[in-house]
DNA sequence: AATATTTCCGTGTACGGGCACGGAATATTC
DNA sequence: GAATATTCCGTGCCCGTACACGGAAATATT
């Protein structure tokens, strides 16, 4: 229980130097013999020594740099929650030298994520929090960092390379599994004819659908349990915000009567209003994502259940797991994390 | 940004005193005259300082001592997370000169709850973790803190006293709610009619029944929405597993067929066996907390929800908190936490 | 062999605050 | 008014690490 600490004096004695010789080693900082450097290594080991964070911090006096590379913020919106997050990591640990800088982009232009990366490489980091949107500019950016062994973590989606240092996001099949299950939970077969999925007109050649596998998951879910429900696509495109309404009125003015309304984005906000309007007891709409205006949809019942998902968690945590790994040169055991998926109905949305 | 460190030099030099005053000052260890512990006040006010955290940390020799108590551990049930939770805070401020100690008591004695608050008290602790179970020995034990002036944490359960510091716990009657709402959701109220509700068969003249809030809930929400719907009680003791099963037996058997079980404590686990061996598909079955063996029961689909909390947060937090208390003196905004309610299915048991 | 270079390593001080010690100033006692 | 007690407060060392500095030893150069 009251071990003696170890202290750096300890360490230089066993191996016959002196502190500064310890300290060269621990630092990497070279001037040292191999055999003393050797000697002082064995001696680190027996000992079992590791330096006392607060003396370091109170000696050094660099700070680090932990930079995040992430789109433009749009208040209320997706990337905001993980801006906040990673605000609050940084908060979490100015107290220990390390200062931290973001980086924004503008998620439809590949250009701007490459100046972001060249100003990011500029702060000099010492650890970097990625969200990637673009598969070509992160490969560079990664291999970047990769020459200067500066650790990275994917937040949100990670690119499949073996070099990351970590990655925090959603199990997006899952996701879209639990979804499906959850919109014909204690239905029968025949009670699920057809579905209505909402989805988000974008120029495919720019940038590739984020919700692929989620909506992977969905149909899986939909085809093993349900195999005669048709899934209906409506696009909306929420540049033009005033053509939302007439489009949805249209889809489903038209169609059959959809008792089951999904979007695989965090955007069902962006429908509520319009399944306010044409309200539906047996209407079962699910969503994603604790956007503050879904929750507020939730709140007004236009939106039976978010599948939620800490998402400040993300980014706080990936500022933390690098803190720790600049400071004291930890590793996580697992090095991707998959976040809870929560469901959220009006009833629990309290503390959330 | 970079703004010069204040340090207690200059507030002695500003307030004309030396360094050792400034220090009585700032820990209130008496011996300085009023006016020049004015003037430090003042200098510090007016400097804004505030001490360097990790030259504190390093110049202390002092271990602070967080103490818990709790009820003895039974491997796999509720307290054992709680425990958990303590723990693992207590490994996160191990490096902040805090060592955290925990007493444990037999919660059907008294008289043992007593003894292990003395063994608390003996130990001399700067923060205390309590799981209240006995009303007046917490009385008895709270006012001994307050006495010492040691601040003091409610998990699970709080008194309803002014003088906590803080306290962490689910909401229980929203709970019951909740509980209510998943049970029948989507049902018509002619659909149903019988509910069973399992309990535990406890001595009333030992123990006040802790769900008794979460009952209070979910009849609330019956009454509100299925006023015909009848709600009936079996009693079961867990402390003679062997008559479980045909208390059961004799229950399902007599009555109406059972669509809708719950049970309110944490032991959903102990009926999972009975429901597994007369399975129905129609069934909804709900319970409480993420036991191991209430996941087991999840996965294997005799329980169709749980519904869960982070239990081990609960006292991780307040040990944070404490560890804040104690070190920085920082007091929580509010001091009331709920945690979150979680639904959990099999569909998103997974990462949680 | 004398000098210059390089490699290696010990010393000393800074970091900011806790606290023991003892001295000075003031108050109390006889 | 001297002796004693009390109150108050400054000095100095300690905590464990970082790093600048400069000296010694080893190696290279002439």
């Amino acid at each position: 229980m009251e071990e003696k600490k170890i202290t750096i004096f300890d360490v230089a004695a066993k191996a016959g130097v002196s502190k500064g010789t310890v300290d060269r080693v621990l630092h990497n900082r070279g001037e040292v013999s191999r055999r003393s450097a050797e000697k002082v290594r064995k001696a680190i080991e027996e000992l079992n020594y590791e330096p006392n964070f607060y003396a370091s911090l109170l000696a050094t006096r660099k700070n680090h740099v932990i930079a995040c590379i992430l789109p433009d913020i749009v208040a209320g919106e997706y990337w905001e929650k993980i801006r906040d997050g990673f605000v609050a990591g940084g908060e979490a640990v100015s107290n220990l030298n390390i200062v931290t800088r973001i980086f924004h982009y503008d998620q439809y232009d590949a250009d701007s994520f490459a100046k972001a990366c060249a100003e990011l490489l500029a702060s000099n980091p010492s650890g970097v929090v990625i969200a990637p949107l673009f598969k070509s500019g992160t490969m560079n950016l990664v291999a970047e960092l990769r020459a200067r062994d500066i650790p990275y973590v994917y937040v949100d989606t990670k690119l499949e390379e073996g070099d990351y240092f970590a990655y925090y996001g959603m199990p997006m099949y899952k996701s879209g599994y639990l979804c499906a299950a959850l919109l014909t939970e204690r239905c029968r077969e025949e009670q699920v004819k057809d579905i209505a999925v909402v989805r988000i007109h974008r120029d495919k050649s720019r940038q590739s659908d984020p919700t692929i596998n989620r909506r992977a998951g969905f149909n899986d879910f939909i085809d093993e349990n349900f195999p005669e429900c048709n899934v209906n696509n409506v696009f909306i495109d929420p540049a033009h915000p005033e053509t939302i309404e007439p489009t949805l009125e249209a889809f489903f003015a038209k169609g059959p009567q959809y008792k089951y309304v999904v979007m695989f984005n965090s955007r069902i906000h962006l429908i509520a209003d319009f399944l306010a309007k044409h309200p539906d007891q047996e209407r079962r709409v699910i969503g994603f994502d604790n956007l503050d205006a879904n929750v507020e949809a939730l709140r007004q019942g236009s939106v039976g259940v978010l599948i939620a998902q800490h998402t400040e968690d993300q980014s706080r945590q990936a500022v933390s797991v690098l803190a720790d790994c600049i400071l004291m040169h930890k590793v996580p055991a697992n090095r991707d994390f998959y976040m809870h998926m929560d469901i959220l109905t009006r009833l629990n949305v309290e503390n959330y």
